[in-house]
Parts: C-alpha cells; structure tokens; sequence
RNA sequence: GUGCCUGUAGCUCAAUGGCAGAGUGCUUCACUGUGGAUGAAGAUGUUGAGGGUUCGACCCCCUCCAGGCACCCCA
C-alpha cells in the first residue's frame, strides 16, 4: 500500500456498492416507518454542548462525545444521540404541532468510542418516535414498526426477536424483595448485565450493593420467570396488541432486558439475532418526560434507534443482502467501431430521452466491451454494428440469461419496458 | 478509557532469523461481431508505519497507527 492518506479512525467509506445497500436499507425502513404514517424530519448534525446539559452527568456525552471549538471559541457537539434534538425541536413549536406525533429519522451520528465490530465511531441511526400518548396501543405500535421492518428485510422470526420488559414491572418486583429505593439504579444495571460477568463474579457485586441471598435468590428466579408479564397489566395487554398487529410471534417477554438509558419509565425492549452473535440490533422504550429537560411541557412517548452496522452485519451473516444494486435498469450501448461511434451516440442519446440510464461504451473489440458491461453488473447490453446499421435493428442482449434479439430500431423503446 | 490478540499481493492466507510464495482476482493471447468455461503467458509487495538488536529481520524488542475480542458504554 502506498502512502495514501489515512481516512480518520472508526469511520467508513461507502463506496458505490456499499452506498447502494445503504440505500436500500433506508428504503426499507422509510416502508416500515411510512406504513404506520410516521413522517421524516431532520436535525443538525452539530449541536452546542447545552443542549447536552440536562444530561450531561452521562457518560454517552461526558465520555462519548466529539466536543470542539469553532473559530469563535464556542464548543461544539457532534450529536452523539437525537433525542435531546428531537426534544427541542418538539419543545419549540410545541403549541402548533399536532400530538400525538409520528416522527422518524434517519442520518449520521459520532461517538468517541473504540471501533470493534458492530461499533464504529461515524454511525447511521434510524430513529423513531411517538411522541404525546402514554397508551400501551402506542408501545405496541412502535415494536409493531420494528417487528415489520425485520420482515420487510426478510429478517424470519426464527432469526431475531425482539425482547421486552417493563421498567415498572420489574421496579415493583424488586419493592417486594425488599430493595430499597436507593440500591434500585444500581442493581437494574447490574441486572442488565447479568449474562455477560461470570455468576460468582455478579453475585459479589450485587452483595456489595447489599443484599442479602435470600435477595439474590429471589432476584435470580425474578430474572428466570418468562411468565412474569402475566402480572403487568399493561404488558398483557402490549401482547394482545401486537398479536393484533400481526407480529406476536416476533416479540417475547425477557426478565433480563433493562436497558442502560436512564430516561425509559416503562416499556423496553431490544432487538437481537437469536443465536446472540451480534450487539443489539435496535433498542428503545417508554419514556415519561421528553422534552421537560430542554424547557417544554413533559410530554411521554416511546421511540426506538437502530444503528446501521449491526443491522447489516445481521443481514450479511443470513444471505438477506440484495446483489444486484449497482446498476438496476441501466442499458450498455457498445460501440462497434470508431466509424459507428456517432450511431452509438445517437442510439444512446434517444434512449436516454425515452427515460433509460445508459452507459455508452468507447470503441475497442466486443469482446471487452462485454466483459466491461459484465464486470460492472448492467443487465443489458446492445449492439449496433453496419449489419443493424443497413437492416435498421438493434441486437438487443440480455447479459444474464445470454439472451439475444434483433430488434427493430423504431420498437427500441419498448425492448426492455 | 483498561486488558489481550492480529496486521504479508486487490481478496483469502503460507513462509519463524537466511533469495517473499500459493490460491483467487487482474492484464494479454488462443477468439478480427459477443461477457459465465478451458488452456497459455504476464504483472502485481516500502511484509501497517517508524526505530532498535543482528553479518542478516515478515519473524526478536520498543513506539505509533489500524481493527478484532473482552471490559466500559451502547446503535
């Protein structure tokens, strides 16, 4: 390797089939978010660090995020999250937009993290949010989304599920084993982790948070009762919704799901492969207070991200990427000689009217020139030589199925329709 | 930010202190109006970067860079 200059770490380059997959994953989840009438906004990408304030005893912005000066010495924030934007810009017009709101997003975001796989510094998230209804028909909504997305993408059932738990539920739960207020942040976050310590290990460090083993106990068989939901009124009834919503069988309950984010008050869930290869795939939840942080009324809501990385890791790993992107409906005119180079033109330039993508070729032997329509993957190729020239047809060819016409000239248009 | 592993041709990997190789891909030809195959020939490297030890370093040592695993965190 020569001595190119070095991209920045973390980040990645999307050449043009990278690029294509790209944005067919966004096309995939504009489906999902479109089908259930959630609209697209955008925000910035920087972002001054008060915005971050409100939240700022966090290590996702404390720790994570790339913080700089601009010229004028002021800092700056490259958005690690688009919460706390998605909450000013609701905060601002709060008394003009229409509630509930279905809003989603999809764009760039950074953090400051050690690349490894699944995780990069210069990410792509979607998200998407309900924003101004606490009703259990709005949760269900939303893991209807993400459960409809993984089937837009051909993601079976058998392949991911989406995990849920309820904050309340299990808040609640650990009352009754007699956990004191105070121990509860600390012991749901050692929850959230207990299948990636070793059992001795996690049972030291949550007899340092003071409990006892009798406590242990109970949380252990708390953390193993898959039918613990029987006793959440609200998670009954999410899972008679979204059978409603046709997407049951992707959706199950998990003990175990907590999540890290402090701001989720009710619902949560996360989206993993079944055979637990990868990072989550998506993650989100309910949460009481959007926008009370950044001077607006509280408002609820319940939202979920996905990073573009695990996603197409998971996709990639179950065959589910589409090949055939770079050049869809794109014609290669060859150009049979330098004498019929201007016939070429002109076939290349009508077509072109008539709304086709067309690659006209430089004249050399055919031979190359198909091997050049092959490499770069165009599905159809034509040939105008002295022979159509007099006959006043196109050999029209098929590049896949190594098919091959004459066409009439004037019927060109009409060839490929 | 912590610990460990890895880095050789475009890609996947050999070579373990002694002349840098294979497969695949690429280029050309067999084929002067046709890309999947076959055969033949050919090209490709600052062995991630810099320094050190040595008669001699892909190999051993140090520093840096990168990405992989586990933490941390999370998409």
């Amino acid at each position: 390797m020569k001595n190119v200059v070095k991209s920045v770490k973390g980040t990645r380059d999307f050449y043009p089939d990278e690029m294509a997959r790209r944005t067919w994953l966004v096309e995939k989840l504009k489906s999902a978010s479109e089908a259930f009438g959630y609209q697209r906004y955008e925000g910035p990408c920087l972002e001054t660090i008060d915005l971050y304030a409100a939240k700022s005893g966090e290590e996702l912005v404390k720790e994570q995020a790339f913080v700089f000066e601009d010229r004028g010495g002021d800092p700056i924030t490259l958005r690690p999250e688009l919460t706390p934007t998605l909450a000013r810009m609701v905060a601002n017009q709060q008394n003009e937009l229409v509630f509930p709101l279905r809003w989603w997003a999809f764009g760039p975001f950074w953090r400051y993290e050690r690349p490894q796989k699944g995780r990069t510094r210069e990410f792509y998230q979607w998200n998407i949010d309900l924003i101004g209804s606490d009703a259990v028909q709005a949760d269900a909504e939303l893991l209807a989304v993400a459960a409809n997305f993984l089937k837009l993408v051909g993601l079976k059932s058998e392949m991911v599920q989406v995990l849920v738990n309820d904050r309340r539920l299990m808040d609640r739960k650990l009352t009754e084993i007699g956990i004191n207020p105070q121990t509860k942040p600390e012991l749901l976050r050692m929850i959230d982790r207990i299948d990636k310590q070793p059992a001795d290990v996690w049972e030291k460090n949550v007899t340092a948070l003071g409990l006892d083993g009798v406590q242990i106990d109970a949380i252990k068989s708390l953390l193993s009762n898959t039918q613990l939901w029987k006793e959440s009124e609200e998670l009954s009834q999410l899972f008679e919704y979204v059978n409603a919503l046709g997407v049951g069988e992707y959706i199950r309950y998990e003990p175990k799901i907590i999540r890290g984010l402090d701001y989720y008050t009710g619902l949560v869930f996360e989206a993993h492969d079944v055979k637990g290869e990868f990072r989550a795939i998506l993650g989100g939840g309910h949460y009481a207070n959007l926008v009370g942080d950044v001077g607006g009324q509280p408002l609820p809501g319940v939202g979920f991200a996905m990073g573009d990385v695990v996603i197409m890791l998971v996709l990639e790993a179950y065959g589910l990427l589409p090949s055939d992107l770079s050049y869809p409906g794109t014609v290669f005119v060859t150009v049979f000689s330098e004498e019929m180079l201007v016939e070429s033109i002109r076939l290349a330039t009508e077509l072109r009217e008539n709304g086709f993508h067309v690659i006209l070729a430089e004249p050399d032997k055919l031979a190359r020139q198909f091997k050049l329509a092959d490499r770069l993957g165009v599905k159809f190729a034509l040939v105008l030589g002295p022979d159509e020239l007099a006959n006043e047809t196109i050999v029209g060819k098929d590049l896949r199925t190594f098919e091959q016409h004459s066409i009439p000239r004037k019927e060109i248009g009409s060839f490929f329709g």
